[in-house]
DNA sequence: TGCAAACTGTCAGCCGCTGCCAGACTCTCT
DNA sequence: AGAGAGTCTGGCAGCGGCTGACAGTTTGCA
């Protein structure tokens, strides 16, 4: 009651703002997976809560913010993975073992957050343009961390942009596979985005001779 | 008045939606050019032209096929040349020369289209969502064409998949750079392509030795 | 010329989203 | 403990994209 706060710990308001916003996110996700993204109206999310829809968009600009709410923080640690690969690493593989990396670090919930927004991306594909959205914003910080560790500068020579491209577009067709296969299970992605990035120098050379499974 | 209509000419119901569509695009167009996209309501676009809102709707299910609608018919005649190379090509290659062939035939008007559109995509970041998605079902179609010129089946072998992801991501980092550095001319739009294509190769493997520029 | 089909305008309404204002809550300082 | 400042919330009004329904007009065809 009277004890005076030390630094990083959080009072009561922003405890209640987390939760909140939790909640929110949680609720949100759950309605969707029931009743579909365009079924679910964001004033019947703020009311499963108990807020108002006005306090709905004070927490979250869009209501596909909600999805991105709760994938974020992933990125976050996919981008230290990356940082902490050896600099002299070929750029492509340092993007696969961070991926890997990183996929191994996740805890148990970041990963049933992840399958239940990959489940309403693969119900809902009109929510997707927004996840790519932000998976172009994303791209911008990977790319700076390859021109980094490569030495190069990103003005006048596109490659990290160009490998950040099809790293991200690779993770697309491994994400979408995932979908159509019906798995809701997040190692199956990892192994689907594995196998695609290994396959990309022999796909983009011209040597299509040795056919797969 | 009393002619009969032969085969494949159009009555004048046609002719006038055609007209009105056309008008719809192009006067959208230019008012997204001249306030912004934002800055233009659907309702501004259908009374420049002198037509009901609720016409636009029939006319455009969204305020974003607009865009999408100038740059229609690029999408075909890029299939078009892609499906005209010879099937032995190297499969990024094929899509390359493709590239080019496809560009070289593009008429006057749909250059400008194709400039303006992209001018429209460079000050409004918002509507690059709606492109994108589009671009995905034609990604969809460019894969059909690779995996019948390559004999792979795309149920088993993910690599047409993966390449056309890699090539329509490489369009979207040359768009993107093309739109940074102010060009509005439509070849120096296929000279980034093109360069970036090549460097595909020699990006995803691991030698960056050799600097560009 | 007259009928059926296609096209359009009007209206009412839903939903995402925002600005505004008043009231409630939290925190801090005394 | 209490007052003041700052923060958070709900309610309201409103805009803009978008849709369904209905009625009136235009076009195509016989």
């Amino acid at each position: 009651m009277t004890e005076t706060r030390t630094s990083g710990e959080q009072g009561l308001r922003e405890r209640k703002k987390a939760r909140l916003r939790e909640s929110l996110v949680e609720s949100g996700l759950r309605l969707f997976l029931e009743q579909g993204y365009h079924g679910t109206t964001t004033e019947e999310i703020a009311a499963s809560v108990g807020v108002s829809q006005r306090t709905f968009f004070r927490y979250f600009a869009t209501k596909e913010d909600l999805i991105l709410a709760a994938v974020a923080g992933i990125d976050e640690r996919f981008l230290a993975s990356l940082r902490a690969r050896p600099a002299h690493e070929p750029p492509l593989t340092a993007l696969r073992e961070a991926t890997r990396d990183h996929w191994s670090r996740l805890d148990p919930r970041s990963h049933r957050s992840l399958s239940g927004a990959a489940t309403v991306l693969r119900d809902n594909p009109e929510v997707v343009d927004a996840v790519m959205s932000h998976c172009r914003s994303h791209q911008e910080r990977i790319a700076a961390v390859i021109a980094e560790h490569t030495g190069v500068h990103r003005a006048s020579d596109p490659r990290p942009d160009v490998l950040t491209a099809v790293f991200v577009a690779v993770i697309g067709t491994a994400h979408e596979a995932w979908g159509a296969s019906g798995s809701t299970d997040t190692d199956d992605l990892l192994a689907a985005v594995l196998d695609r990035l290994d396959l990309v120098p022999g796909t983009v050379a011209g040597d299509w001779g040795a056919r797969g499974a």
